[in-house]
RNA sequence: GGCGCCAUAGUCUAUCGGUUAGGACGCCGCCCUUUCAAGGCGGAGAGACGGGUUCGACUCCCGUUGGCGCUACCA
């Protein structure tokens, strides 16, 4: 079914992640097999920024999304930076384009306008889940006459367009690594193309955009292949041929769940912070995608690139074994020459502002010149040790203070910059939440982030760190209470926005 | 619940019907060494379960179990 020839025409791969969230360790193995892939084929490999999500997506995570990748040493031939001939690279200046595909199945009877509300949907849904059976759209507004539907539409009522799909029958999906998959239309929900806000979903977006930049290998996240039946149901719609389809495994947490922020590190820039050498960790995802030789398990991207051989990437969702990147870091770092250690050191976290920044906030509280280092050593380490009995002298409950960490944790994931600002503004915040005075949180939160009860000014010692920096040590903070239980999870985080639904890139 | 994907040690994997099931991380021991690492050498440790097919199954088929994904006007 999915037949494109790669004998005939210019490979062609892209890497479109979503700017709702930090950059995603995902999206750069998502990244880099297509890169490799690509380069491995003499043809191109792209960047697409899909921010049809008005409410989630953020410049400033698209920016961090661009940097981060650049940091881990990929580069591409056609994106939102570096331009192209297919451009624009940005689905939310592209919307014309959608609307324009949009109208034409709406004029060919493969889609229709749904003026159903979402209360109606929600009901719908409670029913056929209760009735055990597959959960999809009935098709009600599928029998609107084109007149009514035109009139409705005209008259201003709020609608999403909707594809037909076939009740009967079924679609063969056939990913180059899994062989055929079947799938009955029957189960295939008849999704909607185009929003409210006259913004294009996913679905529609990424099959417009593949098909006019020329995309012929599709290489994407497990979390996608019950899509892959709507993906080829619009191909065959606009008779276009469907590019080549492969979905990759996804990565998981040590529990094998899928790898979630709230379990463990899932930022790039969080493994940039730690230390960890951008050669380093993508030797490692390379490790995922491509089994190496005996005794040749470090390789560059380029030896990657010759050996990757798509077919034969392994389909369980493997674990993100840090202790594995920490021995492939230990390798990278111990090969590079004293000089060229001490470059990227000083490139990594010594660079002079830094260390401005940070003299500033110490000299008032040194009496000799050799209290300066120690007092700042903790914004040079990744974790800090701490246990529950470093938390003594805090005079609160522990309910209280892990609810004060956790809360403090979770709402500043939720802040879109992470700046001193930011910081203060949060917690105390928390305190407030908590109707305990800020003083009184204070140690908890000087513990946690620096290790030690006194430090250097917390709310700029935090800016300095970072949000993920940050983010670990209330983790490791949160690990020695025994962690947060599901339960105190959801009753706290009610009025928090819900944790990025994921962050591997599509 | 429905649909789909997956299944070799704690983890990442090799094996494409016949092997003492190979390697790497981690772990343990030894060597080297002023300590600790690094490095070298060695060790323990695996085919989820049940049926088939076959002269012969880790490998092919079916079922069970388990894990994961999707089930949105998110991607």
């Amino acid at each position: 079914m999915s037949t494109a020839n790669p004998g005939a025409q210019r490979v062609r791969t892209r890497v479109a992640p979503s700017p709702t969230g930090d950059p995603h360790v995902g999206t750069a193995y998502v990244a880099l097999v297509n890169y490799c892939f690509a380069r491995k084929h003499g043809g191109d490999f792209l960047l697409r920024i899909e921010d049809t999500d008005q409410v989630r997506s953020t410049p400033e995570s698209e920016r961090a999304i661009l940097a981060a990748l650049h940091w881990t040493g990929l580069s591409w031939d056609e994106g939102p930076d570096v331009g192209g001939p297919h451009g624009p690279y940005r689905q939310s200046e592209r919307s014309a384009i959608y609307r324009r595909y949009a109208d034409e199945l709406l004029a060919s009877g493969k889609a229709f306008r749904c003026f159903c509300t979402p209360e109606r949907l929600e009901e719908m849904r409670a029913i056929q889940r209760a009735a055990g059976t597959p959960q999809k759209y009935d098709g009600q507004c599928c029998a609107l006459s084109a007149d009514e539907s035109g009139r409705r539409a005209a008259a201003g009522e709020p609608f999403v367009v909707r594809m037909v799909v076939p009740d009967s029958g079924v679609c063969v999906v056939n990913d180059l690594a899994r062989g055929p998959i079947t799938f009955e239309y029957a189960t295939v929900d008849m999704q909607v193309l185009l929003k409210s806000d006259g913004l294009p979903t996913y679905h529609l977006a990424n099959v417009v955009d593949d098909y006019l930049m020329e995309i012929t290998h599709v290489i994407r996240g497990e979390e996608w292949v019950s899509s892959a039946p709507k993906h080829l149901l619009l191909y065959e719609y606009f008779g276009w041929e469907p590019p080549v389809l492969m979905h990759l495994p996804l990565l998981r947490n040590p529990d094998h769940t899928k790898l979630s922020k709230r379990k463990n590190p899932t930022g790039i820039l969080f493994y940039e912070r730690m230390g960890y050498l951008p050669e380093a960790l993508m030797n490692f995802l390379g490790l995922l995608l491509a089994p190496a030789p005996e005794g040749e398990e470090i390789f560059s991207i380029d030896a990657l690139t010759r050996r990757l051989d798509l077919a034969k990437i392994s389909l369980g969702g493997p674990v993100f074994d840090v202790a594995k990147l920490d021995w492939i870091n230990g390798k990278y770092l111990h090969a590079l020459t004293t000089e060229e250690l001490m470059q990227r050191t000083q490139a990594w976290g010594f660079d002079r502002d830094r260390l401005v920044r940070i003299a500033e906030l110490a000299r008032a509280r040194i009496e000799r010149l050799s209290d300066l280092v120690p007092s700042a050593a903790y914004l040079f380490a990744g974790r800090v040790a701490v246990t529950k009995e470093s938390f003594a002298g805090t005079k609160l409950a522990d309910e209280a203070l892990r609810k004060a960490l956790a809360l403090a944790m979770w709402r500043l994931d939720a802040e879109r910059v992470f700046d001193k600002a930011a910081v203060e503004r949060v917690l105390k915040g928390v305190a407030e939440a908590l109707g305990a005075k800020f003083r009184d949180l204070a140690r908890v939160y000087y513990v946690a982030m620096t290790g030690s009860p006194t430090a250097l000014p917390l709310f700029d010692s935090m800016e300095l760190l970072g949000r993920d920096i940050c983010r670990e040590r209330f983790r490791v903070a949160l690990d020695a209470f025994g962690g947060v239980t599901a339960k105190e999870q959801k009753e706290w985080t009610r009025d928090l926005p819900p944790d990025e639904p994921n962050g591997a890139a599509a």
